[in-house]
Parts: structure tokens; sequence; C-alpha cells
DNA sequence: CGTTTTTGACCTGCGC
DNA sequence: GCGCAGGTCAAAAACG
């Protein structure tokens, strides 16, 4: 496995048809910065999401080429013909990729102000680090998000947003000062009709303390997270 | 007890 | 046609 490809974390999301451009410190970005890019991959179709595992339809049933397969016990289940046999009703192929976020950061978790639930991980080829798929806790909210770490950049962690929230963050509390009217604004800068292709924050933010320590990390966490927002805010 | 995390299995698209 | 890569779901475990 061990190919030349330096570049391959870059290639991969490239192959995705997104269309990412990855500007590697082509802005003089160091580490300690974080940059926000921002992405519209408004193509038709072109990202293989949405059945990338069994479709609905639970129904066991026999499984359409058993084949050699004598054990089919609980598994035989997911092994459904789904596609085959029960046709899709209608091309539900709807991908929704509308705007994918690239941040890049040099800790490990970034908190958004939304609540995920890891689905799944896989290692990724050409990474040593694998990469985590995370959903929103919320039943009609179907944002995705993906999480890697560089290979050769551990402290660098690149996060890609797929869809947009239909409810409110728990960040955007009056707690901290911010209102509807500001989420809106931070959505609507991000839904912007036609922005440029590429945006890079110039981000001068240093972290508040190594972050090691281990002292009150329950009320330094809450400030942390402030903090963090804060910084986005400027950003945006 | 409820929720989330973890792991494996499995499906789909593309390449060769 | 098969294999690879990537992506998702489901069940069980771990955690609060
Ligand atoms: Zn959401």
């Amino acid at each position: 496995m061990g190919d030349e490809k330096l570049t391959g974390s870059t290639a991969e999301i490239d192959s995705y048809g997104w269309g990412f451009h990855w500007s590697g410190g082509g802005a003089g970005i160091s580490a300690g910065e974080e940059d926000v890019l921002r992405e519209f991959g408004w193509g038709p179709a072109a990202v293989p999401v949405g059945r990338g595992g069994r479709i609905g339809s639970e129904t066991p049933k026999a499984s359409a080429s058993a084949s050699a397969s004598s054990s089919e016990s609980e598994e035989a289940s997911r092994s459904a013909g789904t596609a085959s046999k029960v046709k899709m009703k209608e091309p539900k192929r709807i991908r929704q990729p509308r705007v994918a976020f690239l941040t890049k950061s040099e800790i490990d978790h970034l908190e958004d102000g939304y609540r995920w639930r890891k689905y799944g991980q896989k290692a990724v080829k050409n990474s040593p680090f694998p990469r985590s798929y995370y959903r929103c806790t919320n039943t009609k909210c179907m944002v995705k998000k993906r999480v890697e770490r560089s290979s050769e950049d551990p402290m660098v962690v690149i996060t890609t947003y797929e869809g947009q929230h239909c409810h409110h963050s728990i960040s955007f509390s009056p707690k901290f000062g911010f209102t509807a009217r500001d989420e809106a604004a931070f959505v609507a800068r991000l839904s912007s009709s036609s922005p440029p292709p590429l945006m890079v924050a110039p981000a001068s933010i240093t972290q508040p303390s190594g972050r090691p320590g281990g002292a009150g990390e329950g009320l330094l966490g809450d400030v942390v997270t402030s903090t963090m927002w804060y910084k986005v805010e400027l950003i945006f």
C-alpha cells in the first residue's frame, strides 16, 4: 500500500466530484490558525450519497441468490434483494449536497453547537487515521458531518459538513447573546446566492491556553466552546 | 433505562 | 466480471 502519492487525501476528495479546491497554505496559512472554506457543490446527482446501505424494507425473505450461503441466520435480513425485486417506486436518487464546509483545525474535536451521533468509522487509504461519520441527532435534520485527520499532519483535522440544519443550534441560544436573527444571518451567509467558490478566512486566533493542563474541565469547557464560536462568528 | 458509541457486515459506484 | 474504495445500517456494548 504505500504508494508514492503524498496528496492522496486531496485527490480522494477531489474525486468525489464536489469540485474541492484545496489551497495548501497558499494564503500563507500555518498551524495555529483556522481556515474555513466554503464550497457549493450543487451538482446533478454527482455525489454518491443515498443508497449506501440497505434501503428501508427490512422484509427478511429468502435472499435472491442463496448460492453457497447455508447460514443465512439473522444476517439474511439485510441481504434482501431490495432494489432488485422491489423497485424503488420513484427515482429517489435525490442527493442534496448543497453546501460543503471544510474546516481545518489543530484540535481533535470541533464543537459546532449541534448534537451529532456517530454512525460509522472507516479507515482511509493513504491515511493512518480513520474517518468518522456523524449525523445530526434531530429526526428531521438529515445533516451529515464527516471528520478526518490529515495523513501527515495529525494536528490538522478536516471536517466536512453536508446539508443544512433545519433547527436552531444550542450554541445560538440567548445564553451567549445570540438570537434567531443572528443565526439567520449566519446561515444566510452560508447559503448565499453565488458567493466566491473559495474563501479563506484569515483567523488569527489563538487557542485558550494549551488545552492539556486538565484543570476545571467542565467549567472551562463551556468557556472554550463559547470562545470558539465567537471565533467562527468573526470569521463569517 | 435511554442514549450514544463501537464494531462488523453489506451495498453501491467505479476502475480495470 | 471482479475488485477496490467508500459509505451506510444494524446490533451490542458502554456510558450517563
Ligand atoms: Zn441538525
